[in-house]
DNA sequence: CTCTAAGAGATTTTT
DNA sequence: TCTCTTAGAG
């Protein structure tokens, strides 16, 4: 049994699967049989040491990953994996609250909210507390929060602000949370430190699941965050094993506070003397491999492989340089063409870019063409506005104190409850309790409107009572008027659609989980916001960004738009080690294709409503070029003889003086008619100079 | 309340 | 340039 399941397995990888005891770290390149190697573990471990599935956890990143895995292991042993604990981050800890609710101080019916849901509690709680959303944004109040609660940090914990804004900062957490508590809802940052507070705070539970979880096994490791990684010791305990795969070279989640140094940080606190190296790939042509390593070679902070493979080394990396954007379009469409030619599916090919701004021009071009194209990003199917309509529905069924549903649907569809009502009623409440509560001792006019509305919810609760889960969905989009009120809507008719999809979709849910309540439909709704890609078996070239490419893989890969400020992004140079992740994003572009990569570059791009002349990325020039060739030079040459990233001497990142400005460091090189550079300066910021013009000169670093 | 117009901001985003 | 948000008029 055990030989059938090793069948196949290079030495590295079987060494992974077969570990008697201890913690390991799988450092697994990309294409190199990572999954393989998770799921043959858990298989091994269940039939070969006779490890009972319900003392295996098995942590991911996303649902997809997790139901990937599931099915695979369930294919390698031939039966379910009932017992076994294998999900999301959020969807575990999620599970844990649900259970353990009371001792978490949570209320039974909590909600969760979404990205989206936090921004607008944020919104509500600026207008309550006469806050100048000029002077604190929105996004920045979210970034803060979240942030601290990745880092485990309650804002009581907070060391002491020093100037107003800090201290504002802190009271609005503090606010925020109090929100939270009486709106019974949950973020998901608060998903993960609830149940890490729980577990550090409560003993016999703690030690209850670290003996039930003998093997803890995670995917992804690099894109961890700092809670997560405390979370996992602390179910851990001091004698479980944790078996954590990744690959510190694709970690290109640190703006979102993953943190790489986790990898060396498990090592040290698990005595892992070496890393376990998949270097072998199974994916890519010798010359696809040879561009990836060259690249993320310059790196400095690695723990360090190098992929190979047997394959042969296949065709050249192909590069094109073009003069515009339009004509770098052209020239996808035209390849694209080609490659169809030679009876590729069009879903083998896929248009990598940096940013998501850069797909407009290309889906233009695809759908001028003829071309069956998918992108990647936007909204996702439970993000959209008339499915979190309904969905607010059926959390103030569920529960009548979520103001933040309240506010979502009291006038959706009109019912003549304007802004003005709703101030008074918010008033009334004083947040003292909820809206709904609120409702029920107004008296005169305002209270007639609000009584309509508090009349149809509870209609809609007493209907629901008496009906399954799908019907319930089914009479709440119907008795809530939201279906006639898209139906009169002029563009309403996908909506219509998607709310059809949406009382699918519950039935489905009830037939997969039977006896699951309504807020697990809810949660579910919130956790998994549905599918970004294409749908299954259509054949469309595929559109995405870099970020959203990891972990797939493509016959043919472009990747567009390598030039200075793009890729790298220029945001990024100015970050910690703002760099070095863009290397790593490139690392992951490049090993996505199997067989062939076309990378280009315009010479002049339109962005943000200029015309700019961008310099070939830096990273091309670490290719190698015996592997990189030229397939096409711009017709027109703006400039002749395409300059890297330096002009004249000038280089990006260095320091230079100006008579006026002081000093500042060069973020930008252009070169049209003449020479632009963009200047980050220390005293008075970013500035455009024509070196035609203005006078700077170098300064010799002495930092 | 809904519609229009003006203004700011424009990397990446698994949950 | 384009898109999303918000403010003010109708």
């Amino acid at each position: 049994m055990s030989d059938s399941l090793l069948a196949g397995l290079n030495p590295p990888q079987r060494h992974a699967v077969t570990l008697e005891q201890g913690s390991a770290l799988v450092l697994a390149g990309a294409g190199s049989g990572k999954t393989r190697v998770l799921t043959t573990r858990i298989a091994w471990l269940l039939q070969v040491k006779q490890v009972p599935a319900y003392r295996i956890l098995a942590v991911t990143f996303t649902n997809k990953a997790a139901r990937e895995m599931q099915t695979r292991i369930e294919g390698l042993i031939g039966q379910s994996c009932r017992g076994m604990w294998i999900g999301t981050f959020h969807g575990l800890c999620h599970r844990f609250l649900r259970q353990h609710w009371r001792d978490a101080g949570l209320a039974q019916n909590f909600a969760i909210i979404d990205m989206q849901d936090q921004l607008s509690a944020i919104k509500r709680l600026l207008k309550q507390h006469n806050i100048d959303s000029e002077r604190y944004p929105l996004k920045q109040i979210q970034f803060f929060i979240n942030q601290n609660k990745e880092q485990g940090l309650r804002p009581q914990q907070l060391p002491p602000a020093h100037d107003v804004y800090g201290k504002q900062l802190q009271q609005l957490y503090l606010a925020y949370q109090a929100q939270c508590e009486q709106e019974h809802t949950v973020d998901f940052a608060e998903l993960l430190l609830r149940s890490y507070e729980l577990l550090a705070a409560h003993a016999a539970l703690r030690e209850h699941y670290q003996q039930r979880f003998a093997h803890l096994l995670i995917d992804e490791f690099q894109d961890t965050n700092a809670l997560q990684y405390r979370w996992l010791t602390l179910l851990s305990g001091s004698d479980n094993q944790i078996f954590a795969v990744g690959d510190d070279d694709q970690s290109i989640y640190g703006f979102r506070g993953a943190e790489i140094g986790n990898m060396r940080r498990l090592m040290q606190d698990y005595a892992i003397e070496q890393p376990i190296k998949l270097e072998q790939n199974y994916r890519s042509t010798g010359a696809i491999l040879q561009a990836a390593n060259a690249v993320i070679a310059r790196n400095q902070q690695r723990l360090g492989k190098q992929l190979w493979t047997e394959a042969a080394e296949g065709a050249p990396l192909k590069l094109f340089q073009a003069n515009n954007e339009q004509n770098e379009a052209e020239h996808v469409l035209e390849q694209v063409r080609a490659l169809r030619q030679q009876a590729l599916p069009y879903s083998e090919i896929a248009v990598l870019y940096r940013s998501n701004a850069q797909s407009r021009l290309l889906e233009h071009h695809l759908f001028q063409a003829g071309i069956p194209y998918r992108v990647y990003g936007g909204l996702r199917f439970f993000e959209r506005q008339e499915i979190k309509h309904a969905l607010a529905y059926l959390r103030l069924i569920l529960d009548p104190d979520d103001d933040a549903a309240f506010l979502r649907v009291v006038n959706v569809p009109a019912r003549g409850i304007g802004s003005r009502s709703v101030e008074q009623l918010q008033q009334f409440a004083q947040q003292q309790q909820s809206l709904w509560q609120s409702c029920s001792q107004l008296t005169g006019r305002v209270a007639s409107k609000f009584l309509t509305f508090t009349l149809l919810i509870e209609r809609l609760q007493e209907a629901c009572q008496s009906l399954d889960f799908a019907s319930q969905v089914e009479a709440v989009v119907k008795g809530s008027g939201l279906r006639e009120f898209y139906g009169q809507e002029k563009e309403g008719r996908e909506r219509l659609d998607n709310l059809d999809e949406l009382v699918n979709a519950a039935a489905l849910f009830s037939q997969t989980n039977p006896e699951w309540p309504l807020a697990d439909f809810l949660a579910h709704a919130a956790l998994e916001a549905g599918e970004h890609g294409a749908k299954p078996g259509e054949d469309a070239v595929q559109l995405m960004t870099v970020h959203a490419a990891k972990g797939l893989e493509f016959h043919s890969v472009f990747l567009v738009g390598l030039e200075e400020s793009l890729f790298p992004h220029e945001n990024a140079l100015s970050e910690h080690s703002g760099l070095e992740e863009e290397r790593r994003l490139l690392y992951v572009a490049l090993t996505r294709a199997r067989q062939q990569l076309f990378l280009s570059h315009a010479q002049a791009r339109f962005l943000h409503g200029q015309m700019r002349y961008p310099l070939r990325s830096r990273f091309v020039d670490d290719i190698p070029a015996n592997i990189l060739q030229t397939i096409g030079v711009a017709r027109s040459p703006i400039a002749p003889h395409m300059p890297h990233t330096a002009v004249d001497g000038w280089f990006i990142g260095q320091t230079v003086e100006h008579p006026v400005f002081g000093c500042g460091s060069i973020a930008q090189i252009e070169r049209g008619q003449s020479v632009r550079i963009h200047v980050n300066f220390v005293q008075h910021g970013l500035k455009w100079l024509d070196l035609r013009f203005a006078s700077i000169t170098p300064r010799q670093i002495n930092r």
